[in-house]
This record gives structure tokens, C-alpha cells and sequence, in this order.
DNA sequence: TAGACAAATGGTAGCGCTACCATGACTGGG
DNA sequence: CCCAGTCATGGTAGCGCTACCATTTGTCTA
């Protein structure tokens, strides 16, 4: 016995009203969403206005069972809260507003077993697309990503090896860089600040690593880094553990802007002069390293770019042309202020 | 004529295929994993075996359409990159990690238009509970909220007249107590420099004027906003617009603290000694604020905690407990520091 | 010991949509 | 003028899961 279209759902038009108010099939409908070229002009306009007089939402949930793909898109960072990520999150969201994609975001939390979590999730759901920061996935969580059945974006680096596309820089050159200006600028005692060393401000460090030694001045003494989360405090306690450890020191390259930040403000507070005594270089160049007083040297990184680039590799790819460019290095920028220009 | 199991899905294991396996019916797997408690320990276990040696993982798609209820808790913000908001926003996924509800942020840019799209996006998929920031959505994202079907907590803010549950605090309040402070510090000439004037920030303005009125002090050329996103190089131009209007400023209150940055750093550029010419006070408490030299005062918030409080609203609400107590104002502290201490 | 009742398990029928094929109406080339 | 080829539309059969109702078995009370 049917019972009569009990509607458990709750009672929201489903694309069969649609269908009969308009007098078509529903196919017809659902073509009309989704491919409008396929249907006469005629119907068309005769199904938008059942779908608007009925005020029509098609549900994603049984689009994507009957299609075996979701329209979201997965992206996992390692954090919330870190503006450099938040950035990346921000460029993906704008670059996606326009299409019918939802966006889910999992928090790694720098972890790789929660990176394979996440990743079981979220190939759970079959998403159009895959956006994960970071290169350097567990190899079951690499697994995961090449069985993942969508296009997959490594974001904020790039590497030899793909799982299918990259969008990022060389964050060893970006170290290299930073240490080789501030040899430039002359300072010879010059140490590396860094919190929460994941890969990469381990290849940062690297990079540091490889001026220095190149110069004839690397000092593992120089070196002071905690796995402890970044902030503008520690900054300030890194530093003056640097100093403890080595009083002589006349110039930091810093992990990040909130470490560099922490590094001034110390330096103030300590009379430490800035860029005469203490060079300071920071990294990613985020707005306020230009209104510091005096002014921070950062290495600028394009991260909203890097979000939008990825988000057109990921929907060329879905539309079935592949970028043939598949490694993509949107370089970065050494932004030279006050804080090293003695 | 049935094709033999075409799996236009791809050939993952599905349900029938654990139920086979185990020698159970389809049924019995199903709440063996929603609901442990009412399938025979035996069958649990031979069930357990069967999903871990197919590796099956349900298809939340068929899952949400079958039962009509997403396993997604929306997520409305303003902003992914102001700090405040990824507070709030890390809060939440910290406090669901461990639950099966997925998370959607949706990003309204400020626009109450973008809200009631997003609204309706998400609207559209049915999810266990939505939380939005703000309390002043347009008349019809309103009744979007109220005809969600679900639970809702409207989170930063609190107000006379929630949709369903609210977590937040005061911001005329914190205005006031700041601007409050100020005075009793002995300040006169105290500005208001604020940008991206949202409701918040009006609010925060509101109890600013407030106090400054009380005292007798209050004139409009003290308050200097622009509806521009704010950011630290702005907060360094807003201030000097405010000193160019009105030279004897002696004292401000910053809409937040990215603001109250870039007016120290202004101040250290121009050689204003804070806080005997100048004091000031932020907004939010960001780390930084303790660090900053001199330290900045600032108004102390629980984004974090208004993260979790909410998803715990959330969930007990959906597990058939609405909490008593609907409103919950966390309140704000606020934290004296050398930047008002003249 | 019958009857009531709870606990454990299963079958059926969808949830709302789209893939896949079928159908009929045209079009155009030989 | 016929038949292949295209275009517009529709019907059918699921996608993988769970709500809703059986059905069976065991347990307790009168």
C-alpha cells in the first residue's frame, strides 16, 4: 500500500512538482538545471517559472547519490588560524562563489594521521575536487589522494613529485634569500628564529642553512627553534633565548611575521637598536611589516593567489582540460624595509 | 532486465556488501554503526570484522538523503581572515572533531545579501544546526534561520530577541568600559578610530559615546571611521586623520586591535610617547597586544570559548536537550596595560 | 502456563535525483 | 524519397541508505 507521498523529507518542492506544474518530464527538468543548452528555449522559460512560483532548491544530497559526485569542493589545512592559511582559504572561497561548488574545510592540525582522517572523510562524500597544503602526505594519505577519483591541488609548495597538480613556491629559496640579504646588508652573527617547525619552515631553516654555510658563517649555535605554535610572544622569548645563547648576535631571519613582530618589540623594549644593532628579516610579508616602526624586511609570499590559482587548475581539470602546466611556482618577493638598511 | 550491479558509483563496498559478508541484513549494519546499543554484541562484532576487512565507509550523500537530515553543521562568518572570526570558526571544528557532524563555512563578506544566498545554499542540504555571527540578518535570512528546521545559535553578539540560542557579549558594553577606563586614567581628548564599520563596531562605538556623554565630554569630531576593511596600515592613517582633525587628541579607543597596532607604531614614528601624550586602547586581545612595547590595553574577548559554547548549544539540542538557558553572554575582561598607564 | 511485553532482527519501500536508453520529430545528402 | 544522423524529450531503474513496519524469540507477570 502507498501511502499517499508521505513526504518524510518535510515537504519541499521536489523536482516531480516542478515537472508537473511545467507539464514536462522530470528529466527535463533536471536538464534544464544543469545543461540549459539541451532544452528548448520554449520549456525552458516554462520550467524557471515553476521553479521560481514553487521556489525550487534542487538537494544536493540526492544530486549527488544519483550522479556519484558531490559539488564540493575538500580542502585541508593545517590551521584555522594562521593567517597564511586563512589566505589561501580566502582566495579559494572567492574564487568559487559564482559556481555551484560548496567548500569543505578540515583542520589538520599539522597532523599527518588526522591529514588521513580528513582524507577518509572527505573522499567519503566523492567531492569534484581536492585542495591540500603541504607536500609532504603519509604515504597512505598519498594513496588516499591518487585513489581520490577528482583532481587533487598540493598547495603553498612545490616539489619534484605531484600527486596531480602543485601550486606554491620554494620555500628553501625563500630562506636562502632572506639570509643572503642580510649577509648582503652586512651583518655576519645572524640567527634563525622559528616556531612550529613543520616542513616547511624546516626547508626555510635549510635554506638559511645553505647561505650561511656558503658565507663560511653557519653556527648550529645560531639556530633556535621550538615545535611549539607561532605567536608574537614566543618571538620575543625565542629571541631572547637567541641572545642568551649567543649575545653577540647582530641579526635574525625569522620563521614568520609574528616572530619577527615579537623580535622589534623585544628590541625596543631591550633598547636594541633596529637595523643598526639587530637586522631582522621576516617572512610572508603580512600588512603590518610595512607600518612597523622601523619598518620590517619580509619575503613575500602570494598566498590569496595561490588559493585562486588552484581553484582554476581544479575546475580545468574538471571541465576536462587538464592545465598542461601541472607544477605551478608563483614565486615570491623580498620586500626590502628599514629593518635591515643599515 | 537488471544489469549485473553496474555500480555507476565506482565499486566501493556499500552496506549490502557488509551485510552479506556478516550474514545480517542490511538493517542490522545500519544501526549497528548509528546506534550500537540496540544490535546483540555478537552480531556487533561479526559486523565490526566485516566493515574493516572491506574497508567500508557509509556515503554520507545516501545517508543524509535517506534520513533527511546532513551530518553538517553550517558555519556563517563574516570574514575567514580577520582573526576574531578564525577564533570563533577553530573553536567550533575543535569542539566537533570528534563527532561525525562535517562542517560548512559559508563567508558573507559583511553583505546581508550574500548571508541570505548562503542561507539558502545551506538550507538546501538540510543540516543538524547552523551557527551565524551577528544578530542584525535581514528580515528574510531571519525567517530562513527560523524555518531551518533545525537548531540555530547566532554567536559574537547578544540581544533581546534570539532566532533560537545565542552565545556572545555586549559590545556597547565593552565600548563603554574602555572608553570608561580612558577617563578614569585621566584622558579628556579621547578618540574613537574604527573601520569596517559592522554592526559590532557601531555597538562598540554606541557605548564609546555613551561614556564620553556621561562625562560631558563628547564631541563628534572625536570619532574618526571609514567603512574600509581594517588592517594595521590603516589603523596608522585613521589615526593621523584624527590627529590632523583634532591636534589635542590625547587618548583613543580602537574599533580593534589590528587599529590600536598601527596607531602605536605611528605614534613611535612620530614621536608621540605613549601613553603620557597618547593612550590607547584595542579591541579583542590578540596576543600581540601583551607583547606589543609598551603593552597595549585592550578589551579581552572569548572567541575561542564563544566557538565551543555554541557547538555544545548545538548539540545538545539536537540530542533532544535545549539548553534552559538560551542566551549566554561570555562576557569580556578588561586588561590594563602600560599603554593607558600615565 | 497463557498472555503481555520487550528485545533483536529483517523486509519493503522509498528519500530526490540523474544515468542510460528509447522514442519521435526533424534535417539533409544521395 | 528514403534512411542515416541529429535534436528534443521522456520513461525506467537505480544511487546507498534508513524510516517504518513486521516478525521472531525470549522473559516476565498474573
Amino acid at each position: 500500500m502507498t501511502r499517499p507521498r508521505s513526504r518524510r523529507g518535510g515537504g519541499r518542492p521536489t523536482i516531480a512538482d516542478v515537472a508537473r506544474k511545467a507539464g514536462v518530464g522530470a528529466i527535463t527538468v533536471s536538464r534544464a538545471l544543469r545543461e540549459p543548452g539541451r532544452v528548448s528555449e520554449d520549456l525552458r522559460r516554462q520550467i524557471q517559472a515553476a521553479v521560481d512560483e514553487l521556489g525550487y532548491v534542487p538537494d544536493p544530497n540526492a544530486r549527488a547519490l544519483a550522479s556519484a559526485r558531490a559539488e564540493v569542493f575538500g580542502v585541508l589545512v593545517p590551521s584555522l588560524t594562521n593567517n597564511v592559511f586563512a589566505e589561501v582559504v580566502r582566495g579559494i572561497y572567492d574564487s568559487l562563489s559564482d559556481s555551484p561548488f560548496r567548500i569543505q574545510i578540515g583542520n589538520t592540525h599539522y597532523s599527518g594521521l588526522e591529514e588521513e582522517r580528513l582524507l577518509q572523510v572527505f573522499g567519503s562524500q566523492r567531492p569534484a575536487a581536492l585542495i591540500v597544503a603541504g607536500i609532504d602526505q603519509t604515504p597512505s594519505a598519498r594513496r588516499l589522494l591518487e585513489n581520490a577519483g577528482c583532481p587533487v591541488v598540493q598547495v603553498m609548495e612545490t616539489g619534484p613529485d605531484p600527486v596531480d597538480m602543485m601550486v606554491g613556491f620554494s620555500h628553501l629559496d625563500g630562506g636562502r634569500t632572506a639570509a643572503e640579504h642580510l649577509l648582503q646588508a652586512g651583518y655576519r652573527k645572524i640567527g634563525f628564529i622559528g616556531a612550529r617547525m613543520d616542513p616547511r619552515s624546516q626547508r626555510r631553516l635549510a635554506g638559511y642553512r645553505a647561505a650561511m654555510e656558503t658565507a663560511g658563517l653557519f653556527d648550529p649555535r645560531l639556530i633556535t627553534t621550538t615545535p611549539v605554535p607561532s605567536s608574537v610572544s614566543l618571538g620575543r622569548e625565542l629571541f631572547r633565548d637567541a641572545l642568551a645563547k649567543m649575545p653577540t648576535l647582530d641579526g635574525v631571519f625569522c620563521n614568520n611575521d609574528d616572530i619577527a613582530l615579537g623580535v622589534l618589540f623585544e628590541c625596543h623594549r631591550a633598547s636594541i637598536d633596529v637595523p643598526k644593532q639587530i637586522g631582522i628579516v621576516g617572512f610572508n610579508d603580512l600588512d603590518m611589516m610595512q607600518v612597523a616602526f622601523p619598518s620590517i624586511t619580509s619575503v613575500r609570499t602570494h598566498r590569496y593567489e595561490i588559493g585562486t590559482r588552484s581553484v582554476a587548475m581544479a575546475l580545468a581539470a574538471i571541465a576536462g582540460n587538464p592545465p598542461q602546466q601541472r607544477i605551478v611556482d608563483l614565486g615570491f618577493e623580498l620586500m626590502r624595509r628599514e629593518s635591515t638598511a643599515r
